[in-house]
DNA sequence: ATTAAATACTACAAATAGGTGGCATTTTAT
DNA sequence: ATAAAATGCCACCTATTTGTAGTATTTAAT
């Protein structure tokens, strides 16, 4: 558990944008709707374009966008990049002869509960999200 | 996942200890063991100790061990002591408005993985963890 | 052309996490 | 008594993460 709060961030970034329309999104928008510290959340953004996840356009009326079919994007996905390669991967002791021949004795436990939660990360993406977030938002409409 | 290195630190010094038999464990012994920085482990130590998990005594000799049943020690347990209080119990994207009344858009999907998580974590302690080691270590016996 | 609104880049500052070393105190063996 | 082997405590150092600020560049509206 515990994302790094970069990782928080971007989370929150791309699940926002994900959940709306496909306008394009300033770094000022965002600070706006998101309070992520205004300097760190534009270093954040020029990273995620770095990364492939949106692209930037310069200029006047410049902004974000996704870059690819927010199909393709996991939330696995998202925090593996944000937290490193395999950062999920790796023996929860931090040994690094943790592997099949010489588990350490957490190994089997930690597999198991990590494995679950990486299932349910890896299946889920941020089109998943915008569905149900739309499907929400109509219950609560109907309900008033 | 990634919890940090002292957490880490902790449940390898925990679950080390809990699968050994009941002695009295000194750092040195334990550095010599585990490889985990002598003057940072000795510091753990002392906190593992402040967090009620182990006991220790002074002088030759002394050294630490369990100051409870480790029936009643689980990993969540540990996770949670160790990386403070609740850390697991956060909105993954560290709104502080992501209750139940207005979840944040990630809410229900974070609640799902985590909450998995969670009950593997709280359901298995280091009895647990002693008695598969040992089954374990049978299986070995038998198959050479 | 000029200005405004946007991103890119970069150097620095602050906060947190991880790690070290020394000295004081306690206990046991001799 | 004294020395050895252990923990307790504390001050400091280092590395990493998070956050800030300013300048350069690009684009669109006027």
């Amino acid at each position: 558990m515990i994302l790094s709060k970069t990782t928080e961030y971007a989370l929150s970034i791309l699940s926002y944008m994900a959940t709306r329309t496909d306008e394009v999104y300033s770094a000022e928008y965002l600070f706006n709707e998101l309070k992520i510290p205004r300097s760190y959340l534009r270093r954040l953004l020029t990273g995620l374009s770095k990364f492939g996840f949106i692209k930037s356009s310069l200029g006047r009326k410049g902004g974000f966008v996704f870059a690819k079919d927010i199909k393709e994007i996991s939330f696995y996905q998202i925090i593996n990049t944000m937290e490193g390669a395999d950062a999920m991967n790796t023996c929860l002791l931090g040994f690094s002869c943790c592997i099949v021949d010489h588990p350490c004795v957490m190994h089997d436990i930690w597999m198991e509960a990590r494995s679950k939660m990486i299932n349910t990360l890896s299946n889920t993406t941020l089109a998943d999200l915008k569905e149900k977030y739309q499907q929400d938002l109509l219950k609560n409409l109907r309900s008033i």
